[in-house]
DNA sequence: CGAATAATTCATCACCCGGTGAATTTTTTG
DNA sequence: CAAAAAATTCACCGGGTGATGAATTATTCG
């Protein structure tokens, strides 16, 4: 009986820098990164069961095979596309919630300061990032919302990111339960992530008054409806809380 | 030349009430009924793509020809599953708007009021309609963020009593402006959605201090989050938004 | 140049997919 | 009971899937 053996060629080539590098390297048009352009992008716009390696090949003007030799399963490409971009992001995510509680506006650290702080570096990149960035984000609109390894995918690349914003928010309100502060961050998740998401549900919604696509507006009303649900959940209610619960 | 003809055979029998009848019709236990039920679930925990025909069938007990025989293709199991109990969810929340609004409060409609109107058919639902409700909205979770067909699709089913909402709501804030109305309905949407998708995140980020399943801990902050979100950003701030816009 | 090494392609495998037409079985009707 | 109709199964098709090993091409280094 023939077991199916595991693979033996490691997840692709030894990345030394020195020796037979492809055409181009200091230019943006490796083949691993055209690869991780094609399926970062029908990742987003279709989910990942969707997209076939193939799809990803043909889109990335390349054999499967090639997929197959840098990133070996596409459940590597998968996770090279959600690793690439995440942790440029959450550096300048922690340090603007430092920044922003090191130096606050006159009237000292508010809640909306620090939800901001923990924003502005998502909406900078996607208006100011092109359309790759947007892509990315389209992206972890889907992982956020899958019922299968989202979940466990979204802590192992951000829980630190978060924990830093809620150990702010517990600073910012003292008060504050720990169940109402991490009800409170998961509303704040699922509003962001389905605007990431870029559906058309809100062009149809509201007959193209408001646009999918248009984070700027997005953005302008999130940081104070969050803030204000935040407060509203989190500041001494213990009487009422009692009675509901 | 032979182009593909199209499908002859209907989308399943004719459904008068006589003759030939399956097993059993009382009882819920049609075969009909089972393969719903089990695209139900299926479909919430791994997501359409994610699930075959085969795997529908096998969890059914049934061959994967009776599914094409009762539902024509595998996106006809789909429409079947998420129709079934979106109409009696709808005129539940339509009726529960209405009385509200007919006999609020001392003091008159509040908003808080009339999202609590609008959920609460939702987690009732979820809360004490047994597994297959929960798997239900799990599925809706899943739409909700598809970026292929998921706004389109979520328009179809549910934009009439979001409309009726969104003109309670006019009525309860008159200085509101619509875009911020949409977009404010935008964030409940994302927030009450990924609560639905039960995807373990908010276990594993407060190490189990809080669990994905329990609906009545999330029902008894999101109304309030909301509704505090919604006069935050709608309640008259015309100098504000010039500004930022 | 020529050897070494990385990058890329080619051909292929075993399996799963959605879907279908023709039997076959079960149920209802007369 | 027989005839009709509905429900269900069986066998199958064409095509797509993720993945792999061997061959081929490009690049670098001595």
């Amino acid at each position: 009986m023939d077991m199916k053996v595991g693979r033996l060629r490691a997840s692709g080539p030894k990345r030394k820098r020195g020796p037979g590098r492809p055409q181009k390297s200091a230019n943006g048009d490796d083949a691993r990164e055209r690869i991780l352009d094609a399926a970062e992008n029908l990742f987003a716009h279709h989910g990942l069961d969707a997209v076939s390696v193939r799809d990803v090949a043909r889109k990335a003007h390349v054999d499967t095979a090639l997929v197959h030799y840098y990133f070996a399963t596409k459940r590597g490409v998968f996770d090279a596309v959600f690793q690439r971009r995440a942790a440029i992001l959450n550096k300048e995510r922690i340090a603007m919630i430092d920044a922003y509680e090191a130096a606050p506006g006159p009237g000292g650290v508010t809640v909306e300061g620090l939800i901001e702080a923990f924003l502005s570096p998502l909406f900078d990149a996607s208006v100011k990032g092109g359309p790759k960035w947007k892509d990315y984000f389209a992206l972890i609109a889907q992982v956020n919302n899958n019922p299968d390894w989202g979940g466990e995918t979204m802590a192992r690349f951000f829980d630190p990111v978060i924990r830093h914003l809620i150990a702010a928010l517990r600073r910012a309100l003292p008060s504050a339960r720990d169940e109402d502060l991490f009800w409170s961050y998961h509303f704040l998740s699922g509003a962001l992530t389905l605007t990431f998401a870029q559906t058309g549900r809100i062009d149809l919604l509201s007959d193209g008054l408001c646009k999918s696509t248009d984070f700027a507006a997005a953005s302008a009303r999130l940081s104070r409806y969050i803030a204000a649900g935040f407060e509203a959940v989190c500041v001494s209610r213990s009487i009422v809380r009692k009675r509901t619960k």
